[in-house]
DNA sequence: CCACATTTGTAGCGACCACTACATATCTGG
DNA sequence: CCAGATATGTAGTGGTCGCTACAAATGTGG
């Protein structure tokens, strides 16, 4: 018995194009047909491939996360609070207005409000946000431990703040905002934590 | 020569209905079917009073801003830039997590990312933003000649923070976050204008 | 070279979308 | 009571959506 015909597109390369059409267009406003068009190939092959549009999204979903993944280990790295805080939100406006990549955040931009039927699909933006957050919340538990953050501060909340910011930049990002604007706004953000640094 | 036949359902009201479905479902996520439904009228009544499914998204949106804005002249009365941020945030908390609404800000939920042939709604939304901004750089501007604000404080980029900070909010409030998180986070980014007070 | 497994391209499926033609109903001015 | 004007409800329109049946193409194991 054979093995059949082998596929002729890279999975990888294809999901990085369909990353792109939604991260521009979102979940909802991508249709197949730009999709299949970006990724070079017929729906078939998406169908066999990915399962349906949701698959697709949500592979597209990981293969972001995963890529961000190595960029989130360096800002945690960062030595204090502060400077992961402005790591983290100066990376951001950097980021978000690079032109190599469709403006704002995919896990934002792909999709808040979704129509009837695909309302699990902002669920699985927000999953991954919150693995940032947490990620964030435990480098900021472990800089009070050390005392680089005020005994009184709250890591958790402070890990939310610094998420929602991100967040904001991102829509801002994909309305237009330049990288200046992006900045600005990271520069001040970063003095909240700062209020909470020292002892 | 007769006048015709008067309407028989009131547009404010029906407004409110399709403010509340774009609202909960974004721009292209609402059907006609579901907007028609949520307003007790048929479809040639609907495009007879607001043209199309566009201009009844812009005549919502002119609501929304229009109740909004009696909210944030209060806002903006505040004595101090501190107190205005504080007002207006802890305000976003609240607002933006009562069951009587949808969660978030229709400002956002509405749609950030449209398909092809709807570009022009992201505009619209980031435009009404905009104006929040305008008005809140405006009372900071106030701010730092009062010497509310520190000489060397950016009442733009202040605002723009501020404005930044609302709308990663209203993200996270339509992704399930509840009243204490987005006050949280309020009351964090409540400190960095802090941070530019006094002299 | 053959039987089998899998992919590929074409072509089109039913469902739903925003939107509207049309006949009917309900008003005003004369 | 009548003529003109506008609103309403029914019942669709063409177009596009996500998705797939099917046959041809291309691979492997025997």
């Amino acid at each position: 018995m054979g093995m059949g015909r082998p596929r002729e597109f890279d999975a990888e390369t294809a999901l990085d194009r369909a990353m792109e059409v939604f991260w521009r267009h979102g979940y909802e406003g991508a249709t197949i047909a730009q999709l299949t068009e970006a990724m070079a190939i017929n729906p078939p092959s998406l169908y066999a491939c990915f399962g349906n549009k949701e698959g697709l999204l949500k592979a597209a979903l990981d293969r972001y996360t995963k890529l961000r993944g190595v960029w989130m280990d360096e800002v945690v790295a960062a030595p204090t609070a502060r400077d992961v805080a402005e790591r983290m939100l100066m990376g951001i406006a950097d980021k978000q207005t690079d032109p190599a990549n469709p403006p704002g955040c995919l896990l934002v931009q792909g999709g808040i409000a979704c129509g009837t039927g695909s309302e699990n699909v902002p669920f699985e933006l927000a999953t991954r946000r919150a693995q940032n957050e947490d990620q964030l919340r435990d480098r900021f538990v472990r800089a009070k431990a050390e005392g680089d953050l005020k005994p009184t501060s709250d890591p958790a909340a402070l890990a939310r703040y610094v998420s929602a910011v991100s967040v904001g930049m991102g829509v801002m990002a994909s309305s237009g905002a330049d990288r200046e604007a992006l900045r600005q706004v990271a520069s001040v953000a970063v003095q909240a934590v700062e209020a909470q640094s020292g002892s």
